[in-house]
DNA sequence: AGAATAGTGTCTGTCAGACATTATCTG
DNA sequence: CAGATAATGTCTGACAGACACTATTCT
């Protein structure tokens, strides 16, 4: 019976490959590059002793640029059909990252709208990996408070709704909305001050609430 | 910038490892067997060639027994610590397996209860590996139609209530349990045959429908 | 003054949770 | 007939969704 068998020689390569998404101007746009093979997600592979989380660490900030802060990183899944890559056997760890659509100085063209590219034009099987994350986000926005992830350190209602809007492709009202929000203790946290970014009445600054449920979820409309 | 480099020489193994977990006697149980480093899940390393998929498969049944049917198998997380396995650089794929509680002929006392396993004697990670999987399986109740998973095919709606009790370790209320399980088409059919199998006023008899997800979500207590 | 955006409250229908009794079988 | 389990309906409080107007700033 198969528990604790010795490990045979080694022979994968394993890797780590990156579903990194923000929004920008309302929509949501995931990090990638042009290849000869297609666009592709950004991948690297793990070292013999290097952790999981190290490369992915490692590897988004070579390919984001060094400014990026304040993002969110989590496991996706693990792809590892025996033919996903011609050269070798690889087993791809997928990475979900939320970053802030602000300071993407350094490499701002590597972002690309999510809904203009075409999955089964991508590279290997990078158009699977790049459904999976998506609803991932999608998904994780209804229960949890990670849609700050998105936002600068301190933002206004609308941006957070726009947030919403621009990952669950809706629109939302507001009222419901900010009702919705506050519900939550300790998802945003208000400041005293203000901003006329937008133009118009100027908006409530929040910021981000130590709460990382929400209780109750939002709903996709 | 990190977009499709060629892969290096192979340095790992990468193998899979099961959370199998049933319902018996009321009772949320785990695929397991005692080893000289404690209890441990399942595992077997996945070959050149094989599918992630394949290998659960194969080290399913030669675990849990070929009498095994109908069981519900899907990813859970990958574990790729440097140091989780002495012996060698091991990424783990684990998957998270529902299965009947029926028919464990063959190794029924491999199944030992959750709560009495302390997981910090586990081998390897096998603690955080088990304690993932049953929060996913918790979770997955609450929208989806996976219950039915761990019925046999047909079975009264007092069974299916008793999985939902084992699993989150809470009681239900037979009424409102009754009204929102039949409130998502496709979720259980009822057939025209009863059973006495429990004593008393015989039970109808449903199977599980074609739907997989809840709407609405039934909630945890 | 006009344009732009922020901010706010009510009403109504639906859903979730609490709760007790009758029905059908076995021994 | 006694014991066991199945099956069922109502009431009430809470929440979700729909909906329109006033407030504040800038130019």
């Amino acid at each position: 019976m198969a528990f604790l068998t010795p490990p045979p020689a080694p022979d994968f390569s394993v890797s780590v490959e990156l579903v990194a998404v923000t929004v920008r101007d309302a929509t949501l746009s995931v990090l990638t590059a042009r290849t000869p093979h297609g666009p592709a997600l950004p991948r690297t592979f793990v070292g013999r002793d290097e952790a999981l989380t190290a490369a992915a660490d490692r590897l988004l900030h070579q390919a984001a640029g060094a400014e990026l802060q304040r993002h969110h990183l989590e496991q996706l899944a693990s792809y590892g059909a025996p033919d996903r890559d011609r050269d070798a056997r690889v087993l791809a760890v997928g990475y979900l990252v939320l970053a802030p659509g602000l300071d993407l100085a350094s490499h701002a063209d590597a972002w690309v709208a999510i809904d203009t590219l075409d999955r089964t034009a991508m590279a290997l099987d990078h158009g699977a990996i790049l459904d999976d994350g998506v609803e991932r986000a999608r998904a994780k926005l209804e229960y949890t408070t990670l849609a700050t992830s998105f936002c600068p350190t301190r933002f206004t209602m609308s941006e957070l709704r726009g947030v919403y809007e621009a990952v669950w492709g809706t629109t939302l009202d507001p009222r419901n909305f900010n009702r919705k929000v506050l519900a939550t203790d300790g998802f945003t946290l208000a400041t005293d001050e203000r901003t006329t970014r937008s133009g118009g009445r100027p908006a409530l600054l929040y910021t981000a609430g130590p709460a990382t449920a929400l209780h109750p979820p939002l709903t996709r409309g």
